[in-house]
DNA sequence: TACGTATTTTAGCATTTGCTTAAATAGAAG
DNA sequence: CTTCTATTTAAGCAAATGCTAAAATACGTA
């Protein structure tokens, strides 16, 4: 926590400065779109998001049946989802089902997207 | 991994099958992604990518500068980004600079795009 | 009320992550 | 060739992650 502040020549005070005032300008969106980044940066919960894409609806059972996981592996999971407002449950009957919110389609879609694009280099 | 197929009449084997499959059918970019998101789904790396985007290129030093942290960590994670060919390299004199790799622009800019939409709701 | 299905929650544990500090490289310049 | 400067790498460690197994809830239904 010492050694900021090189001593180069090159360094370009003013270029520093500006910087610094951006990052500082996007502190909010930047902390909030890395946790959804992180959210959706795990294999599972990218395919549980995939899945509810796809099928506007699904429950815990469901997924755990297409990904052939832990039920409660997939609770888990979905708990993560639901505690960001990622997804939202409505009970039915017995059974839980769980959808995209709607308010998040703006921020999750590109996501999403990024998965059919033929532009991927990987 | 044993409580998979639940019991429950609605379950409509037809639609498990098909999510099945389109499951499989994208497991490579599934992989993929997640493995992109994972990364910019860290605020420093996150930072990092933003910061490489708006100003083309930067050296480690710039960027410990700008983000206020130790050589060291924003080294490590420099290391992550160009392990997975996010960014790349170029060494002038004793300066090491790093820059977006071009040709993962196409999943990078949706995901700094993020950044200033709008219509974030958090 | 007792049982069964659907789901969540808790506890435990191994793995991963991200930071700090210190040591190792590499190239310039004295 | 020794000394800076820039940067990476290694070691250590606390915290976070993700899974399993077991217990706890919730809600219909016999």
């Amino acid at each position: 926590m010492e050694n900021h502040t090189c001593i180069r020549l090159e360094a370009d005070a003013m270029q520093i400065m500006d910087c610094r005032s951006s990052i500082a300008a996007l502190d909010k969106p930047l902390s909030y779109i890395a946790e959804v980044l992180n959210l959706a940066g795990n294999k599972v919960r990218l395919q549980i998001l995939f899945l509810l894409q796809r099928e506007k609806r699904l429950c815990v059972c469901d997924l755990s049946d297409i990904l052939e996981m832990n039920v409660s592996a997939i609770s888990q999971h979905l708990r993560k989802l639901k505690d960001r407002d990622l997804i939202y449950a409505t009970k039915e009957a017995q059974t839980i089902f769980y959808a995209l919110n709607k308010d998040k389609l703006a921020t999750l879609n590109p996501i999403l997207d990024l998965l059919n694009t033929e532009n991927i280099a990987v």
